[in-house]
DNA sequence: TACTATTTAATTTTT
DNA sequence: TTAAATAGTA
């Protein structure tokens, strides 16, 4: 067997990980280190060399891109497809379980997954029927409380009120919610991995047989997984699974959505045979690049500790740009976006990167003004859209009675004279009898309701019913189409007016499209339309997608983790905004925003830009900020300070939002710019900021570095320009 | 029931 | 500032 392509692109550590023993290892990678090449490779490896059936092998990734990319890397090294392969998401492949044995997970066949937005307004309404105040009972927080229990793979019966009454209510409203969610057949997202948990732990049989079939278990992205996915894992592995782990401890970001780096300790505990494979050889970014990350993150206590390096040049300095306000960093960053684009280079392969979402706005505005084509990540994903929503819940009434998520989220929609108060009677009446909503809609209509709510009602069960019948034999795609039409909701979407009714049409017809170009996976005994309705809950798809064209790119430091660009802007680098005000005061917080940090800077290959500004209009009013603490991490030497412009020749741009004030060209009071430095008899040192009026009246508002920000007369002021 | 005024809060996001 | 949720009005 010639090993060389398998291993002929690998480095020494990489390869030692890649033909590691049959025994347990965990591989610790560096940003831009080559992680997912050992992790193709290995499994390439197990397969072609070690002669290990790929049936044998189970890989896990958190998001469907990374095991789209996996199962892609895989096959094209394999050079044949490996239908067979278990590659997924945590949540895909307990979904997988949950379809084939869901009736020893205590499930209906045709049980369907809730997104959050479904779980969060189905709280809502447990809320609302049991009449508590939801200003005290906030929804989100009740969502988190029972979504963080779930991640640790606690049941409400577990818990303990310790005497607080508040978690009692919380412990309860987890008990209902559950109650809920079992009755209509309904599946959350962490309830797929703790059903599927509990599954094995429960049906030692199965487990056995999963156990003996997995051999090899392969996870990426490791510092990300939850209490409940490691569980999991752990079971799985029993005594004689052979997990090979990667991840970077370095670049653990979730913490705040249950995910636990201490798994990468943990995972030396319970696996001591396990060896440690550390990559720190980078091929994505330059010297300079590097030694600014290495530095960051040394700030940080609990590490595995690693140290990044590059045997390729230093490269260009890091430059930091101090801009005035928020409006002057992002003309700056545009006007290096434009030389970027005018030297010929690919749009696509910049970046712009922030904390924040909020922050994108500014940077749109200019980019639209100055017509450079950009694309933000992140938003409503097409399966999370209002009307596809709506059509699917339709589906899944069809499909199943009692979803009464899908029952109330339709009942009234389009409008038919379904009003709160007959909904409420429904309520009522499923509350009392525990019966689904639908169950509850006949009853009531038949004796409690009056007239015209009645006929309402049961025009609305017949309907669906209707429905039912008229699309039992059809396809999927027809299907979709029968329903999008027979519920009115085009109709309904037409009437809306403006563009928006015109593109909610359009997106149910790409629903259509979509159900067309579905194919159901043959090996999984669901019926077609409840593994589309799977399929969209778990792939939302993508956001807003105009890849296609040339765009500078525009996301979150967190949306930007795995990605690499040639040029990258992290802006907004402000104590306060980033590290972000909430996590500035808890150490574990902090070091978590300069994980981010970190993430943010090895996203960059050639050249990297640094960007903070004095003043930023927040929420309304402005507010001023240091430059970020981890900026003055960065050694000085790998810095290079871009002066604001000294002087420019084109206005500044004035800021002409304010209505009355009149923005006066700055310059035509002698020496005053923005960014101008000045010192004051009595305030010290500062920066301009802003300026409005003329001659005598001209004022000047100055950030000064002790003394704050004040608005000063010019004429009385008596600045010293620095 | 739909439209308008008022209030409120404001990280990060995948499944 | 502004978006979203809620309350109030026609």
């Amino acid at each position: 067997m010639d090993v060389t392509p398998i291993l002929e692109s690998l480095n020494e550590a990489q390869r030692q990980a890649v033909t590691s023993p049959a025994k347990p290892l965990l591989v610790i990678a560096g940003a831009g280190s080559g992680k997912t090449r050992v992790l193709t490779h290995r499994a390439a490896w197990l397969i072609d060399v070690e002669g290990v059936s790929p049936q044998s092998l189970l890989a896990v990734t958190f998001t469907n891109k990374a095991a789209a990319e996996m199962r892609g890397r895989i096959e094209s090294l394999l050079n044949l497809p490996v239908n067979h392969l278990w590659i997924g998401t945590f949540h895909g492949l307990a979904h997988r379980l949950l379809r084939r044995h869901w009736n020893e997970a205590g499930l209906p066949q045709n049980f369907q997954i809730i997104d959050s937005d479904d779980q969060l307004r189905l709280i809502k309404r447990m809320l609302k029927n049991q009449e508590l105040d939801d200003s005290h009972w906030v929804p989100r927080e009740i969502q988190y409380f029972i979504n963080a229990q779930k991640d640790e793979g606690l049941r409400a019966h577990h818990l303990h009120d310790e005497g607080d009454p508040n978690r009692r209510q919380f412990i309860a409203l987890y008990a209902d919610y559950q109650e809920v969610c079992d009755r209509g057949g309904l599946v959350d997202f962490a309830e797929l991995l703790l059903r599927a948990h509990e599954l094995w732990r429960d049906n030692p049989a199965l487990l056995e047989h999963y156990q003996r079939r997995f051999q090899h278990l392969m996870v990426d992205e490791f510092q990300d997984t939850n209490a409940i996915q490691y569980a999991w894992l752990r079971l799985l592995a029993g005594e004689n699974g052979i997990p090979f782990v990667v991840g970077d401890d370095d670049q653990s970001i979730y913490r705040w959505r249950g995910a636990r780096v201490e798994h990468i300790f943990q995972f030396q505990k319970d696996f001591p045979s396990a060896s440690v494979v550390k990559l720190e050889q980078n091929y994505r970014s330059t010297a300079t690049i590097l030694n600014a990350a290495n530095a960051v993150i040394k700030n940080n206590g609990s590490r595995m500790g690693k140290n990044l390096w590059t045997d390729g040049a230093d490269g260009e300095p890091i430059r930091v740009y101090s801009a005035y306000n928020e409006r002057d960093e992002a003309d700056f960053i545009i006007g290096r976006l434009r030389d970027w684009s005018d030297q010929g280079n690919v749009r696509a392969e910049s970046a712009v990167l922030y904390r924040s979402n909020a922050q994108s706005r500014v940077l749109e505005e200019c980019l639209i003004n100055a017509g450079l084509p950009y694309r933000v990540y992140g938003g409503l994903r097409f399966f999370e859209r209002q009307e596809i929503k709506d059509a699917l819940a339709y589906m899944r009434l069809i499909s199943n009675r009692d979803d009464d998520s899908a029952f109330e989220r339709i009942v009234n929609r389009p409008t038919r004279g379904i009003g709160a108060r007959t909904v409420e009677t429904m309520r009522a009446y499923s509350r009392a009898n525990s019966c689904s909503m639908w169950r509850a809609a006949g009853a009531v209509a038949s004796d409690e309701l009056s007239g015209r709510a009645a006929t309402a009602v049961t025009g609305f069960l017949n309907l669906i019913e209707r429905a039912a019948r008229d699309t039992s034999n059809l396809d999927l795609h027809e299907q979709v189409d029968h329903v999008i039409h027979l519920s009115g909701l085009v109709d309904f979407f037409k009437k809306e007016k403006g563009e928006r009714g015109e593109t909610r049409i359009e997106n149910l017809e790409e629903l259509v499209s979509a159900a067309k170009g579905f194919t159901k996976d043959p090996v999984e005994e669901m019926s077609e339309v409840d593994a589309f309705l799977s399929h969209a809950a778990l792939e939302a798809g993508e956001g807003q997608a105009d890849a296609w064209e040339d765009c500078i790119q525009l996301m979150t430091m967190h949306s930007a983790k795995g990605l690499e660009f040639p040029l990258v802007f992290l802006s907004g680098m402000e104590d306060g905004l980033f590290p972000h005000q909430r996590s500035i005061a808890d150490p574990s917080g902090l070091e978590e925003e300069r994980r981010l940090c970190y993430v943010g800077i090895t996203r960059a290959k050639q050249t990297l830009y640094i960007t903070h500004a004095e003043q930023r209009r927040m929420h309304g009013t402005d507010s001023y900020a240091q430059a970020s603490r981890f900026i003055n991490e960065i050694p000085s030497e790998l810095i290079e300070e871009i002066r604001p412009r000294v002087q420019v020749s084109r206005p500044v741009q004035t800021m002409t939002r304010g209505r009355g004030r009149t923005a006066i060209r700055p310059g035509a009071e002698a020496g005053v710019r923005l960014g101008q430095r000045v010192r004051h008899g009595k305030f010290g040192d500062g920066v301009i900021l802003n300026c409005e009026g003329q001659g005598a009246h001209a004022r000047v508002e100055v950030n000064f570095e002790t003394a704050g920000t004040k608005w000063l007369v010019l004429s009385y002021a008596n600045l010293d320009l620095m």
